[in-house]
DNA sequence: GCGACAG
DNA sequence: ATCTTGTCGC
């Protein structure tokens, strides 16, 4: 474990950013500079970025650390939380929290620019550079087809993925009953994801792509990486270390 | 125009 | 997201 205390001051070298072929991402969340973009900013932010979107495969077997990203609110507040796990044991091998008030409002279809912030600050409090970032929410499933899987993907220029439990774009049939079993998630006439049966006779979980993975990879990895509950293990310890972490 | 709408 | 008790089932 690794986690810093999510007050502490001093901001480390982040392991994670820079990279090449990365976006600065304060002038992809935060355009202006200093306050949060207008509602019309934000999309055609997110219009101007989609197109960097890439879908390729995944060698799977070869994923070593698994993030997790998950937001609290409470009182007010938001709390950020990135775990990261091996994906062989599905230990976690490291963790960090940030604590911050929201600086943009919920907007469905604009998730990025409320969670984001806080998430990335959080990602750079790791001590550890994930391979793939799994996030609880939508990737490419979105209006827009950049939902905050792929904000932060393109960001980054890493491997995402969203996971979210209730689907916000498209229309999928029931999967089978059986764990493993998907169908398609459309809208309009694109597939943005697949509805997912993680669990055997539990309700599927919705996975999209962020950036720099395709929907076998990603479908693959969610069901490696959850192999006893619905949620994948790196999201539930996300979202448990964001709503329990007393130091945030 | 109306309803729906990730967390 | 969060507000909220018990209950059925593996």
């Amino acid at each position: 474990m690794n986690a810093r205390p999510a007050g502490s001051e001093q901001p480390l070298p982040s392991p994670v950013r820079p990279s090449a072929g990365a976006i600065d991402p304060a002038a992809a969340t935060w355009p202006r500079g200093g306050g949060p973009p207008s509602v019309e900013e934000a999309r055609a932010l997110q219009d101007l970025l989609a197109p960097r979107v890439r879908a390729q495969p995944v060698d799977v077997e070869r994923v070593g650390l698994v993030a997790g990203l998950d937001v609290s609110y409470t009182e007010g507040r938001l709390v950020a939380a990135a775990v990261v796990l091996s994906a062989e044991t599905l230990e976690v091998v490291d963790a960090a929290t940030v604590a911050t008030a929201p600086r943009f409002p919920y907007v469905p279809g604009l998730f990025a620019f409320r969670e984001l912030p806080p998430l990335l600050d959080a990602i750079d409090r790791l001590g550890t550079a994930p391979d793939v970032f799994v996030c609880d929410g939508f990737g490419l499933a979105h209006p827009r087809r950049f939902g905050l899987a792929c904000h932060l993907g393109v960001l980054l220029d890493r491997p995402t993925l969203g996971v979210g439990k209730t689907p916000f774009v498209g229309r999928a049939e029931p999967p089978g009953q059986q764990r493993g079993s998907w169908s398609p998630l459309v809208d309009g006439d694109e597939v943005v994801g697949r509805a997912l049966r993680t669990r055997t006779g539990v309700k599927p979980v919705y996975v999209s792509i962020g950036h720099r993975i395709d929907l076998d990879s990603a479908t693959e990895l969610v069901l490696r990486t959850a192999p006893n509950y619905r949620i994948p293990e790196p999201v539930r310890h996300a979202d448990r270390l964001s709503r329990d972490d007393p130091g945030a």
